[in-house]
DNA sequence: AGGATATGAGTGGCCAGACCACTTTCAAAA
DNA sequence: TTTTGAAAGTGGTCTGGCCACTCATATCCT
């Protein structure tokens, strides 16, 4: 039953403990040498364990201070994927159109947001966009934010840095238009108009890119 | 400087390693006292990155035989950060909604491609579905293929294990009926109508495993 | 008395060496 | 030729130690 892999057994251990100790992110769990006794382990056993949750984001380890559980909602899921993921000769335009999947369906998501649409955001959104140096980026990350699913921000994030940041720069007159067109659209709760304004939008800045020599 | 952890080092170079030799999985890497000695470190620091490694499912290690490369399947990954990180709901709904979109993206990707409506693989894919055992997974695998994006597909696979293998089991002959529905409208190149229907078949799953108690 | 300083306990980071359990290999024995 | 078993190699684990760092406390000096 439990032969070999002991320190699963103590990431399993370790879970059951921060459960019933009523353990919160954020607070100390004790230490390595404390757990090594308790769970009848050597210490570098344990700390195989502690280490596998460190790089996952569980944990956080602070060299003479203590282990500390983190918050849950920082854990290294999108950064892990990276890693073994994206780490082959993925072909750029894979990364591209997986990114505008994510970027179209934020703005879907947005759209059919009933609370979305009463918000008052979309006034001070059009007065930063008038504002000075507005940039690309902020555009879009607004409405990966505003989407409300996190882990599609954080995989939209990592995705925009492999295809070469093509976010990069601030905003033409010409685009604070097509930008507007497109927030009128989304408080329209007009999905379908917003998406096709945003993909011309896209396919108009990848052309500028290009014609500029901004080749990723 | 490098005061980061050693440990992590040893990630990345083994990581450039296995890049560098062109190990492919299922390959052997080399011992766990051979590495210890060419990176100069303690073969209890380097146990530390390859069981961290292990944890994400990108090493195999078999008592007595050795390290291996892994094939990218069974991270326990999933396992342990479903245990730990998804007692927040929000957390998981953005999982399960971020798999929809990739599921709903690739549809959409299948339609506008031409090539796709005069292939003729639709007529075997309708055999396979007709036939004895025909797994729900294997459906929607298919259309994450056909679609094309590989980077997507590799995301998908990943968030389908994380919410639980929400296409465990066979179909029964009602969703036989749906996924025809849904194969007629991509022939069709009707991206509408056959999201729409996926969708429809993803809510009525999801109300069917709850009603069996297959909560993930 | 009050602020600066030294000290010591506690912690994680790391290492060396030692067994154990297991798989493979290959030569010796049947 | 087949079987057996010993040796080498590997991962799994433990022990004990030393270092670097943090923090609280006590101590010292002004």
């Amino acid at each position: 039953m439990n032969q070999s892999k002991r320190y699963l057994d103590i990431v399993r251990d370790i879970r059951d403990m921060i459960r019933q100790e009523k353990i919160k992110p954020g607070d100390r769990i004790p230490s390595e040498r404390e757990l090594a006794e308790t769970m009848q382990v050597g210490r570098s056993t344990l700390r195989e364990a502690l280490r596998s949750l460190e790089l996952l984001g569980l944990i956080e380890t602070r060299r003479g201070e203590g282990t500390f559980l983190s918050d849950y909602r920082n854990h290294k899921l999108v950064e892990v994927l990276s890693t073994f993921v994206l780490q082959d000769n993925q072909s750029h335009e894979d990364v591209w159109q997986t990114r505008q999947i994510h970027e179209m369906a934020a703005i879907q998501e947005i759209c059919q947001n009933e609370a979305a649409s009463q918000m008052k955001i979309w006034d001070s959104f059009r007065l930063r966009l008038e504002g000075e140096s507005f940039q690309r980026e902020d555009f879009v990350r607004e409405l990966m934010v505003l989407s409300g699913n996190r882990l599609s921000l954080k995989i939209w994030f990592l995705l925009k840095q492999y295809s070469g940041n093509p976010y990069d720069g601030t905003v033409s007159s010409e685009e604070i238009d097509r930008m507007n067109d497109i927030l009128t659209a989304i408080e329209r709760q007009d999905a379908d108009t917003a998406i096709r304004g945003f993909k011309a939008w896209s396919e108009w800045l990848q052309k500028e890119r290009i014609r500029n020599g901004n080749y990723s």
